[in-house]
DNA sequence: TAGGTGTTTTGACATGGATCAAAGCGGCAG
DNA sequence: CTGCCGCTTTGATCCATGTCAAAACACCTA
């Protein structure tokens, strides 16, 4: 078991790259750690973002286990976060894009609680935890916005929590594209039309459903002229009629 | 709509006690904030929490959309956290018990999330949040350690999504008394015998399930010798047969 | 003590989504 | 170009859990 893992490190290892980071220059600065610092905090932000590291598809930024050391700011990218339960079952728990952080969960408790992989090739800034906290005690503007980012994803993973105790497949899928689509237009991409970066069985996984009952979904907006999908291409044709499914409950 | 949320709001003020705090008297001390601080830094963090306040079962705590100033550490008793959908459905997102902080849902976007309700009479901790920023700032194990807890709390709601998302109704609820069980142990009570301070109903929002799905669900793991149940009364009779259930997946 | 209200249990039945199966599609390697 | 493999779609059937209903029970107040 071990075996494979440590492989697996290694050729992690092997795409490591060290690039100065510079968020000030970062198009993703207002989404991301260092929105609404001065000029001159963003320097000393800076100095701490060191190291960028790319991701190839398919491979994992930390896996459940890893020792917690750094959170990672995705710089471009996009990741699934995935628990696995003792028997082998495992989650999707959510989807990263662009200027969101990955990692915080493993402050905790010193070691990461979920493995974090890339769904298509990505990088990410490296910010070691230990200098980030001595940082915040100096920048208050960070530590707020740190802590904000701690708190908002407390809020999405509720937001998921309601997903999956009470919605129905139809209403989750719904609630997933709009999902999906109002995260894209804030990153600049449109709202309407996009890749979709994970399999329906990914999707399925986050969703609590499986693959087939995606597909079903699919299909069924597709033929109500909600949506046109091919493949992983998604148009969003009939953005109200998305909305209606999602917010308008039991018939 | 407004008005009889401006009376609640006025009733829980009635009941507002100005009391001192005192952390380092406090038996919870090292399972809430304090944990691991000297006893210098106790005093400071006691300069802050100055004020308890009294909730009866019922009444709320906070409600989603209010202002967030504080954060709250339980004293006493036991809460619901609740998040309301737009159409009227809701969900449980937690249950909490002395030591454990509530109201950091609402760091994120400056105005709470969820309610959280009482289910007995309980007494809480206030802790304003921009002093605990400030101290924070101070006292770096302060800081550490609330980070740990945002942390844990992002950890918690993970291993909810998969009790929603993966396991099947039983699992869900020999997972769920095996967790209380825990909690309850770790704060000195019985790990074996004790009594449910939340509804059939209560439980069955919490893990995606109808109450008479929970209530089957106790009646079975009685009639298969793992559980006692009279009423919110529950003695684990069987724990190791209960944790297959919940660790022994399809068969 | 009696009546009322909210909670729990249990049964009978319905159904949304899972499961099983097969075929279609698209991309990659040889 | 061909064959393979992973992903997706679609159909047929099954079953875990939801829904509806009724009775039992617990607790509170008068």
């Amino acid at each position: 078991m071990a075996r494979p893992e440590l492989a697996r490190q290694q050729s992690t290892h092997l795409v490591l790259a060290e690039l100065k980071a510079a968020c000030a220059n970062c198009n993703l600065r207002e989404l991301c750690l260092p929105a609404g610092l001065s000029e001159a905090e963003l320097d000393q932000l800076d100095a701490l973002v060191n190291v960028r590291r790319k991701i190839k598809r398919g491979e994992s930024l930390y896996r459940a286990g890893e020792t917690f050391d750094s959170i990672y700011a995705i710089r471009s990218g996009f990741f699934k976060s995935r628990v696995t339960y003792e028997d082998g079952r495992d989650q999707v728990t959510g989807f990263s894009m662009g200027g969101e952080i990955l990692g915080m969960d493993g402050i905790g408790q010193g070691s990461h609680n979920c493995d974090a992989v890339a769904l298509e090739d990505s990088i990410v800034c490296s910010i070691p935890y230990l200098r980030l906290e001595e940082l915040s005690r100096e920048v208050s503007g960070l530590q707020r916005h740190f802590h904000k980012m701690m708190s908002r994803e407390i809020v999405r993973e509720s937001g998921v929590m309601m997903l999956l105790g009470v919605m129905r497949a139809e209403e989750r899928i719904a609630a997933f594209l709009l999902n999906m689509s109002q995260r894209l237009e804030a990153r600049g991409y449109s709202a309407l039309e996009f890749h979709l970066r994970m399999t329906r069985e990914e999707i399925g996984s986050y969703l609590g459903l499986k693959l087939e009952t995606v597909s079903r979904a699919f299909s069924r907006f597709h033929a109500d002229g909600l949506i046109a999908v091919d493949q992983k291409f998604v148009k969003i044709v009939d953005i109200k009629g998305l909305k209606d499914i999602y917010a308008h409950h039991v018939s």
